[in-house]
DNA sequence: CTTTTGACCTGACAGC
DNA sequence: TGCTGTCAGGTCAAAA
């Protein structure tokens, strides 16, 4: 579900409710998830330092160490009463001293939730993690030189979080659009203008994104339990055999990699088109 | 090293 | 009303 606007809209909701705030129990009802759930007894009584993110991980850190959430395809947080009875998914409550709980819910179970021991430098799956495409280390140098000789599908590669992290289907979809560039061009043959033009897109549909609270397609909703608005910018992601807003050509529905692609065959060319940005 | 494929899981929806 | 197949905001591990 959740790409990087999502995953950042749901720190910033729920970082007010807990930072600062001591972690006095929790409750476990089904530990596994994509790894099983690691909460150690060291947290008991924990002061939450702060919620940062990374990628698509939301790192809750305390001073013994750090909770690393992963949303997965499915997974939401969302701050209620402790009074209020778990759901059907709810499968993890952080219980902070306030009676505020923080409440996962995930339906898919390709979440997880993992500790990470301050004693411990990096955790692998955060050590080879590429650049967070707000910062300024994403530019279409890094791009192009990490894609030399690449023949995976550009689509594919920005969506690799080696490379760059935060892109999943829908921004991917997006961002190609709008730089002009056909998802399936291998990685290695994009251009240094369509670098370019990709980086300013990736960079716009995430940064709208966040504007407008994320995408909820089906269920996401922010940690308040409010959607976010920006499927209604959505321009090919969903709109298979609708037609494209510029040009009014069909748009095409493909697979690209095993996921779901929309493309404007006449927008977006091998070696890039007129970028709309 | 890169690339491809399968795996993990539930739920919604289409078609018979 | 089933049943079956397909698809879904992710990403890791194994195989080629």
């Amino acid at each position: 579900m959740p790409e990087l606007p999502e995953v950042e809209t749901t720190r910033r909701g729920i970082s007010p409710h807990v930072r600062g705030r001591r972690l006095t129990a929790w409750i476990v009802r089904n530990a596994n998830l994509r790894w099983p759930v690691e909460i150690p007894n060291v947290l008991k009584g924990a002061l939450l330092d702060d919620v940062e993110r990374r990628g698509k991980y939301l790192l809750l850190r305390f001073e013994r160490g750090t909770l690393l959430i992963h949303l997965g395809m499915s997974g939401s947080l969302r701050i209620v009463d402790k009074e209020l009875a778990a759901g059907r998914h709810d499968h993890v409550d952080l219980v902070f001293d306030t009676s505020i709980v923080l409440r996962l819910n995930d339906p898919r179970r390709f979440g997880s939730v993992l500790w990470w021991p301050a004693s411990n430098p990096t955790h692998p799956l955060l050590a080879h993690l590429g650049v967070e495409p707000l910062s300024d280390a994403f530019d279409a140098h890094y791009l192009r030189a990490r894609a030399r000789n690449r023949r995976v599908a550009v689509k594919n590669y920005i969506m690799n979080a080696h490379i760059v992290v935060g892109v999943g289907n829908i921004y991917a979809s997006e961002a190609l659009y709008l730089a002009g560039i056909r998802p399936d061009v291998p990685a290695g043959q994009v251009t240094r203008s369509g670098y370019d033009a990709l980086v300013r897109a990736i960079r716009f549909v995430l940064e709208r994104s966040l504007r407008e609270g994320g995408t909820t397609l089906r269920d996401f909703v922010g940690s308040d339990g409010r959607p976010g608005y920006f499927q209604q910018q959505l321009n090919v992601y969903g709109r298979g055999g609708e037609v494209c807003r510029r040009c009014a050509t069909r748009l095409k529905s493909t697979r690209v990699g095993q996921r779901g692609t929309v493309f404007c065959p006449k927008c977006q060319r091998s070696r890039g088109f007129r970028p709309l940005m």
